[in-house]
Order: C-alpha cells, then structure tokens, then sequence
DNA sequence: AACAGCCACAACCGCCTTAGT
DNA sequence: GACTAAGGCGGTTGTGGCTGT
C-alpha cells in the first residue's frame, strides 16, 4: 500500500447520523459530479465524511423512487422465496424489488424474517418441492452466477432453468411478482 | 415515574472485486 | 502483470424509541 495523502482521518471524520444539511449537501454534489465518483462527492461536498458514507447514505435514503417502510405481504414473501434461492445476497435479492434497498431487505431479515422462515424450517410438512428446489440451487448458486451469461442449468437437480431469467428481469412492478410466478410454475409443471 | 429489556433501523467495518495506471 | 485506489457487499454494532414491570 502507498502511503496515504494527506486528509481526513478516521478520527477526524464526521461519523454518526446524518442531518437535514448533510443531506442536502449531498444531494446537490451528487447532482453536479453524479452518483458514482463517491471520493469526488466526499471531497466536493464539504461534508467531513468518507466516500462510503456517502454512497450508503445516497442508494439508502436519498437515492429517488425510494420506498420507505410497510413492506407488503407480497413482497415479504418474495423476499423470503427469494432469499430460499439466493442466500444472503441482499443486493440481488433488493434488485428484484423496486424501490427497496439491500439495507433494508437485509433489516427487515435480521428483525422479521429469520425467525419467521426458521418457524417454517421447523414444519417440514410445510416445506414445499419448489423450496426443495431453491435448497438445491442455493448449493450451486456462485457457479451460476459466474454462468450468468449462459443459459445453464442446476448440476445436481432435475430442473433445468435459464439463469438470466432470474436475474435480468426488469423491476417494475407487475415484472416482479410474475417473476415469483414463473418460478413457481417450474414446481407446479413438475 | 423510573428503570430494564427488547426491537428496529441507521451507520460503520472489513473484506473482496474491479478499474485504472 | 503488479500495484493501488475506489467501489460494492454482507456482517455487525450502536442507539433511540417502545413496552412491560
């Protein structure tokens, strides 16, 4: 590692919540410089904060089209069946819900979910074959996401499905829930 | 009213990956 | 190809608010 520049350390660093003014701040320097070059943010904003905290605070709060709070059945159970297929992987599983963030989804996990889907884990009777299925290519879930480009299949499972078809769904809306449908339907055809 | 315990959520930390030189 | 900085992600922690005693 080279020696670092000259800056703001982590002990000077303004840590902690963040107020109406930072936000605002930062609102406006992600305008001019856009919401990627998070260390031009950090350094422009005047905000004595770092690039990462920035970048959490945009694509969490104050990114637009963001939902806020009351997480609907629906994408509860989205949530949970998606978290069956991909594991812990929040930013995927919050691409597949518009308007979420993987913060959240992750939150809403830990504080609702867990104990939730272990109570369910417990019924086995419960269990379905598409959530067997789910099991199954969590198992190889890396090897398909490094895949992704080829349509592929599950090596050690009888179902065969298009991993682009899981991952590239646009996220409007009514796409979403479709996108659950479709899964669905692979257990229901078998 | 005061306190303790619990819960939800915002933010930080550390690791890994990627892009640039 | 090696090295570095920055971005991205998941895990974890800190804290404020709520509820029960």
């Amino acid at each position: 590692m080279a020696p670092r520049k000259d800056g703001p350390t982590k002990e000077t660093m303004n840590r902690g919540a963040w107020t109406q003014e930072e936000d605002q701040k930062l609102a406006q320097c992600i305008q001019i410089h856009g919401a990627k070059k998070w260390k031009t943010v950090a350094n422009n904003s005047g905000l004595n904060r770092c690039g990462k905290s920035c970048r959490l605070r945009w694509l969490n709060y104050l990114r637009p089209n963001i939902k806020r709070g009351n997480i609907s059945d629906e994408e509860e159970d989205l949530i949970i069946r998606l978290h069956k297929l991909l594991g812990n992987r929040w930013s995927l599983i919050a691409g597949r819900l518009p308007g979420r963030t993987d913060n959240e989804i992750k939150n809403y996990w830990n504080s609702h979910l867990c104990k939730k889907a272990s109570h369910i884990e417990e019924k086995p009777e419960t269990s379905t074959a598409q959530e067997t299925i789910a099991q199954d290519n969590v198992v190889g879930d890396n090897a398909m996401l490094e895949n992704k480009d080829s349509i592929s299949g599950s090596l050690d499972s009888d179902v065969i499905f298009n991993v682009n078809e899981f991952l590239d769904f646009p996220t409007e809306e009514p796409y979403v829930f479709d996108w659950v449908n479709k899964f669905l339907e692979i257990e229901t055809n078998n």
